[in-house]
DNA sequence: AATGGAGCCAACCGCAGAACT
DNA sequence: AAGTTCTGCGGTTGGCTCCAT
């Protein structure tokens, strides 16, 4: 493998960073700032390159940083934008304060698409790319770029995202998303399960299938869940929502999750909404078919449907 | 206790585009 | 305008840790 181009000049140290260079890099910043990256090494008594030093203080020096597990609300909320965005790790992250990409991208490849790949969900496309001509099978993705299932890392469910947080400032591009509750209602939500009890062995992906207000909390940022009402979403100019009100679980426990056919979703809106799913079947994973239905995806009829245990 | 496989994640590479000369 | 350097990004990998056998 090659070196980048500020590696040639001279030797420089690989791999993982001691503490005695990570103190060296937070002292050489917190009173200079980066400036140019290439010269950081150098002021700061570093034997690395300028590209490493940058990659050391974002991804994991920074003072701002939120380390640790993803939370419900942001695994739903990297599990939507990846929906419209696709592999833009960085814009992803940019949604996620203290987030970087290189953690959202570790955490979907590690955590999100494994899972998606065991129970061999059929590949859905994302926004920009999708070909829903009906029998065209150019709208297919990779795994990972399946966004819509979600998937009970403890007790192996596979559920589908709960409203998520605020977009704020959700302008990437001709990308844009107004408004709060991206995506909140574009999907309704299977009936609520009961908590673990060992708040310890919490996995950020358990509550997803879980009725949003029992989780939240709103002091936080970002979560501000809204369980009622349509909101508006847009990608570019066209209008993505309003789209489904989330419905009361409490009232209609057999509600299934109503969700939208991609092939509406790339027309701009969500009207219409002619949604497959019909059956009563509670099981999550049973409903994976009824997705692709309406947009005459191939998918495994095999789907598992009993793995709720 | 030893070992091998799987999971996870920090860090690297190559590329593209922006900025600069 | 062309060449060079810098920055940022996404994909990939090496190595550490955990866990099952």
């Amino acid at each position: 493998m090659g070196h980048h181009s500020c590696c040639d000049k001279k030797k420089v140290k690989r791999g993982l960073w001691s503490p005695e260079e990570d103190e060296k890099l937070i002292n050489y910043i917190s009173k200079y700032g980066h400036g140019c990256w290439s010269s950081v090494p150098k002021f700061a008594g570093l034997q690395r390159c300028g590209k490493s030093c940058r990659l050391r203080w974002i991804n994991y020096l920074r003072p701002d940083l939120k380390r640790g597990s993803f939370s419900p609300e942001e695994t739903a909320l990297i599990i939507e934008l990846h929906v419209i965005l696709g592999n833009k790790w960085a814009q992803i992250a940019k949604q996620l304060p203290r987030r970087t990409d290189n953690e959202v991208k570790n955490f979907w490849n590690t955590s999100i698409k494994k899972k998606l790949i065991s129970y061999d969900v059929p590949a859905i496309p994302t926004l920009p790319d999708m070909h829903c001509n009906g029998n065209s099978e150019e709208g297919l993705f990779s795994l990972n770029e399946n966004p819509n299932w979600i998937l009970n890392s403890q007790q192996d469910q596979l559920y589908l995202p709960p409203p998520t947080p605020n977009l704020q400032g959700f302008d990437h591009g001709d990308l844009k998303l107004e408004q709060t509750n991206y995506g909140a209602n574009l999907v309704q939500f299977p009936p609520p399960m009961a908590p673990p009890s060992d708040s310890s062995s919490y996995d950020p992906l358990w509550s997803l299938g879980y009725k949003p207000h029992e989780n939240f909390d709103p002091n936080q940022e970002h979560q501000n869940f809204s369980s009622s009402g349509a909101t508006q979403h847009y990608i570019g100019d066209k209008l993505i929502g309003p789209s489904i009100v989330t419905p009361n679980y409490d009232e209609d426990p057999l509600t299934v999750p109503m969700i939208p056919n991609p092939c509406e979703i790339i027309n701009g809106n969500l009207c219409g909404m002619s949604y497959s799913c019909a059956s009563l079947e509670l099981d999550p994973l049973a409903r994976l078919p009824y997705f692709l239905v309406g947009c005459n995806y191939p998918y495994d009829p095999h789907v598992p449907n009993n793995h709720v245990e």
